[in-house]
DNA sequence: ACAAAAGTGTTGTAACTACACCCATGT
DNA sequence: ACATGGGTGTAGTTACAACACTTTTGT
């Protein structure tokens, strides 16, 4: 263990100079098939109280931030992600009423079934991401900065499928895509692009109903991502 | 301002509960026509006197991140850049022998020759990031994050004519998105696609001696990206 | 029977790869 | 004169956007 670098007086602890309070902050993304939601939890304390805000506590003082957000996440909403990306530190001197407190936000794609229905806060629920409250602290700019942070991964990475069950139709896959990107893709050239590229497998099983009428079913493959050099040869993109 | 969530005491600022400590750092690239390179200091004071570190320093109480690693810049090596992009949190409970400290990394892009010769910092040195020492404090991985940082981001924007000077050759930029994205283009194809996507302009100027052999100048087109529909209909990428 | 959604096919075009060739310069 | 690096052209191929057509299901 480090050595402590504070001075434990009657007042608490005691530092040469002032510190700021660290947080850490977690924008929960969902799909139910057709809406982008987030999962908030309703403040049961001051300061913004019965205001809805981030799952997110406070730094503890033998947990990385990661660990931190991962606990937090635990605690307030008895979910444990597969991962957390972070994505932004939000810093402005007054975001919190409280003193100086700085934020590590990141976010997380949960599949909505797998969160167990009995949560521990019965005070978490989700929200359309386009009909959001009004929230706590600077939640609303985070949440913002969460959704481009989403936008610019899902272009690298195969991170949708966290976001739906194990199989799912090509037009709930494209729903998604649609949602996050905000843009609208042709059917045909989705559907061929998204084979093609090799992240997507065809089930055999019979077409099921999901949602509205009947569709092939699909299932993420890991392995194989088509083509992809590393390193070696031509391969621009800019 | 914030209400003080602090009581001062003979012992110095104390808290309720334990508090870690916040630093920024930034890892700043350079590019010497051929390589590229990461400016470091040489730490005067414990802990890791004499060893090689990114520039950075403590959080103060009325700035935020941004401000604080803008600040730390300036007083270690006398460099404003334009922007600081922030990539990652490091916060290993031992990542600093001082105690609990936790550091916001970001990177910027500088051109040398913008960077005042006479540094306040003379203990200031440039560095072919395929040959760095050994750096304080887990510095060699933030160095590490902040590659693959740019790598990913330079697929998005067009950063990189902020390491080179106002007029370039077409194999000095292909030089240094070579060193960056770790691969090597056609020239032939490289040059076409670079000045198709528009965000590059040829000059007027007779071409000049660059190093070695003369070439066409180019300079950056800040205006119109090429073809950037936005939103409203297809434009996949994944 | 019809509308709406899911799935498939086709076609013209643009972009990209992989070269081959030429030119200019330094030694 | 020749080697090296810079600049240009082109053919074959792939990838993509746009759109038309078919099939399936709910009402």
């Amino acid at each position: 263990m480090n050595k402590q670098d504070y001075i434990k007086t009657a007042e608490g602890y005691a530092y040469d100079y002032p510190r700021a309070a660290v947080t850490t902050d977690c924008v929960i993304f969902g799909f139910d098939g057709t809406q982008l939601q987030v999962l908030l939890i309703e403040r049961g304390v001051e300061p913004y109280k019965g205001h809805w805000a981030l799952p997110g506590g406070f730094l503890r003082m033998d947990e990385s931030v990661e660990e931190c957000a991962f606990r937090e996440l635990r605690e307030e909403t008895s979910i444990e992600p597969e991962m957390l990306e972070q994505f932004g530190v939000f810093s402005a001197v007054n975001r919190d009423p409280r003193g100086r407190v700085i934020t590590i936000a990141f976010y997380a794609l949960v599949r909505k079934e797998a969160v167990k229905g009995g949560d521990d806060a019965s005070d978490a629920r989700w929200f359309d991401i386009d009909s959001l409250p009004h929230l706590a602290f600077d939640h609303n700019d985070i949440l913002k900065e969460a959704r481009q942070a989403l936008k610019r991964d899902i272009h690298h990475q195969p991170v949708a499928f966290k976001l739906l069950a194990e199989h799912f139709t090509m037009p709930q896959l494209q729903r998604l895509y649609e949602r996050i990107l905000g843009v609208t893709f042709d059917r045909g050239n989705f559907r061929k692009k998204m084979i093609a590229s090799g992240v997507v497998r065809e089930e055999q099983t019979k077409p099921v109903y999901t949602g509205h009428r009947p569709g092939k079913l699909f299932s993420f493959n890991l392995f194989g991502y088509g083509k992809m050099k590393e390193d070696g040869s031509n391969s621009q993109e800019f």
